[in-house]
RNA sequence: UCCAGCGUAGCUCAACUGGCAGAGCAUCCGGCUGUUAACCGGAGGGUUACAGGUUCGAUUCCUGUCGCUGGAGCCA
């Protein structure tokens, strides 16, 4: 691809002349000084144009073009320390593309439902792109620790004939006649395929039809899951930390400038190192009880558990054997206590809560059929998920990881709404 | 769905116990040769969410509706 001279790496052309395509970011003036803030979409630079210097229409554009214009500037690229990003251009030509209409989004404060509802113009702004950013290398982290451990990513339907998991509320969708529902979760057919090549994963989007209202909830959200074949809740225990760890080094390494334009205490992050405490679900009961909490065993943790349990330690906290009720029919019991699943949550570190879930799967078709009897799922619409148990059944597991909530963790963004580029929330689908 | 809070200029917010509806930014005009959310002077901009009620008088008090925000439950 053909490439024009870009802000991130504008140092190549020091001393040299370049012509740079963007938008007016903001602009100040002094008289015979005029500065324009241009934005490439790659970084900020300073334009500087001098009276003296500058055709006088050029001088004049520099004062009457309007934020967000898009326009194209021609200047010599000059190293100044004055200049955040240690260059500065000096301006010989301004040509106007298209005049912007008075920005919405000034460089003033703003309140969420006005951000919200400019959300394709507030993403352009510099913590947002920090996010996206940060969101694309977290991506790249999970996707490439996969692929270098053996996986082969399959991906799974959006469109279902039946709730995976008969918990929560769907979408639902005429489909030539018959209802489909949109998934939430790829994890039944995840089973088959890793028995086809042993380690899989799926990333994509997932939809749950909760009318959930809180700022760790969103109805369309992207959900990565692996499944091995042959692998324990040991094994997956130890496979979401080293997901976990290998992923936030990454975004450490390569978008540490990023995490500090959002002021991202990074202390936290670096703290993110394996082994990750285990907490059996009895002793996090005692934990929380001791802390003060009113909770009896047998209840699942609510969002203030999920606080204190991440907030008990410097890194993310995984919690394992769950009362079997609180968790899906596909859990295995646990052999030496069965009224146990053998399921686990890693809960994040700094309040952000559940990240990630998952357990070891049911293979034994017996106990399985009962699961599903006792959850009132209609057998007939799971022959395919027990034919796994039919022909050469095999321990495995897995877990689902919440992009978004991991995003909005590791840059301490306080909303899960600013993780993706457009949120789908309760009743909100505009833009 | 439930609980709590908030709706005033394009945006962010003031307006004391009910007494003339105001400021900053944005926009427009003018000034300034190094500004960093630049600054200085001026101008325009209002059905105080909507409907009703109490009152001499309502942005302010009451009722309802709508919208928004935060939280709970559910979950990733």
């Amino acid at each position: 691809m053909q490439q024009d001279a870009l802000i991130d790496t504008i140092g190549k052309h020091q001393d040299g002349k370049v012509t740079l395509k963007g938008w007016v970011y903001n602009k100040r003036s002094s008289g015979k000084i005029r500065f324009v803030l241009l934005r490439d979409g790659t970084g900020i630079i300073q334009c500087v144009f001098l009276k003296n210097d500058v055709p006088e229409h050029v001088f004049d554009l520099a004062d009457s073009v309007t934020q967000e214009s898009s326009v194209e500037v021609t200047g010599l690229v000059r190293a100044d320390a004055r200049a955040p990003g240690g260059f500065e251009l000096t301006a010989d030509g301004l040509k106007l593309i298209q005049l912007a209409e008075p920005y919405p989004i000034t460089p003033k404060e703003h309140g969420v439902d006005f951000l919200m509802k400019n959300r394709h113009l507030w993403f352009r702004s510099a913590r947002q792109v920090a996010v996206l950013r940060i969101r694309n290398e977290i991506i790249k982290a999970l996707r490439g620790f996969l692929d270098d451990n053996g996986f082969l990513c399959c991906d799974t339907p959006i469109l279902t004939p039946a709730a995976c998991e008969g918990t929560t509320t769907l979408f639902e969708l005429d489909y030539f006649g018959a209802t489909v529902y949109l998934a939430q979760s790829g994890q039944l057919y995840n089973e088959p395929l890793c028995a086809a090549v042993r380690k899989t994963y799926c990333f994509g989007p997932t939809f749950r039809a909760e009318k959930s209202k809180t700022r760790r909830h969103l109805m369309e959200f992207w959900m990565l899951e692996p499944e091995v074949a042959f692998l324990d809740l040991a094994g997956s225990m130890e496979l979401a930390e080293e997901l976990v760890a290998h992923t936030v080094a990454r975004v450490l390494d390569k978008r540490k400038q990023d995490l500090e334009t959002l002021g991202r205490d990074l202390s936290g992050l670096e703290a993110v190192r394996t082994p990750f405490p285990r907490l059996s679900y009895a002793d996090a009961i005692d934990l929380l009880r001791s802390k003060g909490r009113n909770i009896e065993f047998g209840d699942d943790f609510g969002a203030e558990e999920e606080t204190v349990l991440g907030q008990s330690h410097d890194r993310p906290v995984i919690v394992h054997r769950y009362p079997a009720a609180v968790k899906a029919f596909y859990m295995k019991r646990d052999e030496s206590d069965p009224s146990l699943a053998l399921a686990m949550d890693m809960i994040s570190s700094e309040g952000y809560g559940e990240i990630i879930g998952g357990g070891q799967r049911e293979e034994d078709r017996q106990k399985l059929e009962a699961s599903i009897k006792q959850h009132r799922l209609p057998q007939e619409a799971f022959e395919w998920y027990l034919d796994l148990r039919r022909y050469g059944s095999f321990p495995h597991s897995g877990f689902g990881l919440g992009l978004e909530r991991f995003v909005a963790w590791i840059t301490g963004v306080r909303h899960i709404r600013e993780t993706i580029p457009f949120p789908r929330m309760l009743e909100k689908v505009y833009p």
